[in-house]
This record gives structure tokens, C-alpha cells and sequence, in this order.
DNA sequence: ACCCAGGGTCATA
DNA sequence: TATGACCATGGG
């Protein structure tokens, strides 16, 4: 990995003056983040806001709601985030053991290895939903790696584009230090970018981020040249 | 009509 | 350990 701190600092400088801060994680509380977390597993954050809409409007947006609420019930509240019965499960899962481990204040208790690992331990939340709660529900300094993150840095030339999760993880980390502010404002960038170059020009072959797009040139709508 | 989305689990070899 | 199937709605 050719990855060093001044060139994932000059991609995120051009990011940054691109889109400006993000102010992320979109969600009023941390369980609102971390519900958010589960439900846009491989799906549209616009989908998500509906099904979080509808647990909002029938007063459900609460751990202990969600565990006494119907599986059934709770999936068709959960339907605009698609994959809702599997979610369903999952969410239900993740309440069970968050309200089993004592609520936010008791796992605020954790050192962040030891948070990560009971995360983990939760059937439906893998790395990137667990790294998503600790960085934007817990403020650890943890940086999130999503599919869009390896591409655009393989796409640079500066990981291997096979590169595991943990791997990638580790080297963002090592590299930058950490930096809660950083890793939170990176990763709101990284994602932003994304939407905002597939908004203006859906498959237009030019972004970096696009799973069909080749790397190398750029649409005038993207801050396409993040290496300098 | 097709592609994609802020992944994760499980069954199989 | 490494692929592949599966989950499903909604927007471009």
C-alpha cells in the first residue's frame, strides 16, 4: 500500500474545499445513529430516512419499542429500507443487546476495542455498521472503510483494490492518527462525493467511485483530480 | 428496462 | 478462506 498521511491529507483537502464540512452523522441522537447505521447496509440513505420516519411517527425510535414491537409490525414500518424482514431481525438483535449491555451510558464505559468486538459479537452488525456507531454514535476514533472508500483509493493507485477491511482500517489509521473530527468529516466526504458526482452524471465513466467507471478522467461537475 | 445503493450472513467447496 | 446466493425498496 502506497498509502501515506500527505496524500490521503491532499484527497481530503480536496474533498473538503469541494463540498465543505458535512456535520455527519445525519440523526438527532446516538440511537438514531446507530439505528441509521443498520438500516443503510448496501442501501439509499433517502430510503432510510422513510423508514426512520415511520418509527418516529408511531413513537417506536426507542430500543425498548423496538424489542416489544411485533416482527411483522416492525418490518413493515422498515419496508421503504428495503431488505426490511432481514432488518427487522436485525435491529432487533442490535436493541436486545444494547439495552442488555446497560444503554449508551454503560458501553460509553468501554474502551473501544472492547466496544467494537460486542458489536461485532451482534448477529446483522459487521465492520462498517460497527465502525459507523463508534465513530458517529460513540465519538471513538475509529475510521469507517465502505466500498466507496477502497474504490476511490485503488482507483488512486494507493491500495490494492482487494485490500480487507481490517487492513484498510488499520492503515487510515496509522497514517492519520486519531482524530475523531478528521475521520468524521473524511468519511461524510468520501460518501458525498460519491452521491453528488453520480447526481449530476449517472454513469457518465469519468468519476472515480462508480463500480463501472474507469479511473482517470473526470467530469467538470467533480473534484476529479483528488492527488493534487 | 437497467443500474445502483453509506453491507452482512449463511451455505457450500 | 473464499466465492456465491440471498435479502428488497426506491431513485436516476
Amino acid at each position: 500500500m502506497k498509502l501515506n498521511r500527505r496524500s490521503l491529507l491532499t484527497v481530503f483537502d480536496s474533498l473538503l474545499t469541494a463540498y465543505g464540512r458535512q456535520h455527519w452523522w445525519p440523526g438527532e441522537t446516538p440511537f438514531e445513529i446507530m439505528v441509521g447505521a443498520v438500516l443503510t447496509q448496501n442501501t439509499a440513505w433517502t430510503n432510510v430516512e422513510k423508514a426512520i420516519a415511520n418509527l418516529v411517527a408511531r413513537d417506536k425510535l426507542l430500543p425498548e419499542a423496538i424489542i416489544a414491537a411485533r416482527k411483522d409490525h416492525l418490518a413493515n414500518w422498515l419496508r421503504p429500507s428495503g431488505y426490511f424482514n432481514v432488518k427487522a431481525e436485525r435491529l432487533k438483535n442490535f436493541c436486545r443487546w444494547y439495552v442488555e449491555a446497560g444503554g449508551f451510558d454503560a458501553l460509553s464505559k468501554l474502551d473501544t476495542a472492547t466496544l467494537r468486538d460486542a458489536l461485532l459479537s451482534v448477529n446483522g452488525v459487521g465492520p462498517e455498521t460497527a465502525d459507523d456507531i463508534l465513530l458517529y454514535a460513540f465519538g471513538r476514533a475509529v475510521f469507517v472503510i465502505d466500498a466507496y472508500t477502497r474504490r476511490l483509493f485503488s482507483r488512486l493507485g494507493q491500495v490494492p483494490a482487494e485490500v480487507a477491511y481490517e487492513d484498510l482500517r488499520l492503515a487510515f489509521e496509522d497514517k492519520l492518527g486519531p482524530d475523531v473530527g478528521l475521520y468524521n468529516e473524511f468519511h461524510a466526504l468520501i460518501v458525498v462525493h460519491a452521491k453528488t458526482v453520480c447526481r449530476v452524471r449517472p454513469r457518465c465513466g469519468d468519476c472515480l467511485l462508480r463500480e463501472n467507471c474507469p479511473a482517470g478522467r473526470g467530469s467538470n461537475d467533480c473534484p476529479r483530480d483528488l492527488s493534487r
